[in-house]
DNA sequence: CGTCCCCTTGAGCAGAATCAAGCCTAGTGG
DNA sequence: CCACTAGGCTTGATTCTGCTCAAGGGGACG
């Protein structure tokens, strides 16, 4: 991982390079929408591993969508306790708020170096107006939004193990219809730490539900990768069905 | 409460009951985009207390905007617990997913006896070409993601306490932008099992939770009323900041 | 070589679940 | 009109899950 600190100089991606990804999950978009896409778009940038590149409380203007990479969308309370809530993948839209709210009410860390590909908020409205994508836009919400109530059922209502177990199935499952995912195993570059705000523990005991589900032979993660051992069992153990998560839209 | 057993017949509600309400923390319309919200209303409907009008995995078409009353929305794990996403309020779209999948991730059950102004789904997509219209829906479906979010953070990071006070003072604060509480108390008419799904504890729980916070002359809930007697430390107690929750469209 | 951060482990404690029983109220039927 | 019943509320006793505190170990970086 390379330091913040140390700033290298960021390369200039061309815009091009953002391509609409085809048989990599996404809904294809019909030319029309791929031509809006492309006036919509303002550029493709880089983030470092550790770089914040929204930060709660703190004004933003920032619409884009993740091309590369991994990161983490967390909230801090005032308490000082910090909660994941979800890790964004390829194809994830972020900054949506910014369109409607000064204020963003989470922050967005990238995990790994990140690419995304920036729009301008104050286009937003126009991209509404193409037929089919106001409506991409919408089932995207949908499905935003029902990934957020499954992780929400599973943390509240569920056992320590179980909502671990959830938490890795779910990573899973979306890594896996991104192509991200080599057979039962991906990479996971979380702390310990940045685990368990994601799942409502502390480290200590994260870290005792882990050892156990290693023991059990369920999934190890280890130097960042995680390797599922026993898909069946850890599907079963994860109280939530198997999610048949639809094809995503993608702006 | 009538039960839903007796069924007395539904009075029949003509549409243009169901008016879109000014100055009780909802967006206008312009006359344009009334026009056509009316067109898009197919009836109004009622649904007497307990009833249930979206059953979690049974095929549904629904969709509608709560007009008045209050029902839940709840998700029923594997595991037979249930878990409260929210507690719907008039203005509240209801069932926007049966647009895109057929099976609800979720139920819906009316609190109170309710009446709602159901839509046509198949013509959701002209909807969305209307201008400004889209506009709305994406604004609604980022408060709304923003509220569920809140809630995670706080049941997944905050003490039993915590949770409940923050549970109570978002009721508050979204009933009393809407004009339904009364001073510092509301209607709340969830019961001791209902509430502790919505938090993620058992009623045992939750009820010394509960009378923790009375005898700290925080709030009282009796009689399906809740009365807040120290507005000020409930929200200090609450660890979200107060909510600017902005004025909502609604649809 | 030292420092810092993160992971790991243990011991003890507290918050929340479970089990079990009594009570109150509203609805039901004689 | 009153006894009976069921569901939900209240409470106590006990168990266990998960948190706190504390200390040791290991790897990356300066």
């Amino acid at each position: 991982m390379i330091a913040a600190a140390s700033t290298p100089r960021k390369p200039k991606i061309p815009c091009r390079e953002c391509r609409h990804r085809s048989g990599v999950g996404f809904k294809d978009l019909l030319p029309r929408q791929l031509d809006f896409m492309n006036a919509f778009k303002e550029s493709h940038e880089v983030a470092w591993a550790g770089e914040i590149i929204i930060r709660q409380g703190q004004p933003s203007r920032l619409l884009c969508t993740l091309y590369s990479g991994l990161a983490v969308k967390y909230r801090t309370l005032s308490t000082g306790k910090r909660q994941v809530l979800t890790v964004v993948m390829p194809g994830d839209l972020i900054g949506l708020e910014s369109v409607y709210t000064d204020l963003p009410s989470h922050s967005i860390e990238a995990l790994t170096d990140i690419t995304y590909c920036v729009f301008s908020p104050s286009k937003w409205k126009e991209l509404l107006s193409v037929p089919d994508l106001a409506d991409r836009v919408c089932e995207l919400q949908v499905l935003e939004q029902r990934h957020i109530e499954d992780r929400f059922a599973s943390v509240a209502a569920c056992s320590a193990r179980r909502s671990v177990a959830h938490f890795i199935i779910e990573l899973y499952d979306r890594l896996r219809r991104r192509r991200l995912a080599r057979g039962h195993s991906f990479s996971l570059p979380l702390t310990n730490q940045q685990f368990a705000d994601a799942v409502g523990l502390t480290t200590v005991h994260l870290h005792r539900i882990l050892r156990g589900l290693r023991e059990d032979g369920i999934f190890t993660h280890e130097h960042r990768q995680l390797v599922i051992h026993d898909l069946e069992r850890l599907r079963e153990l994860a109280c939530a069905p198997s999610p048949l998560d639809e094809i995503r839209p993608l702006i």
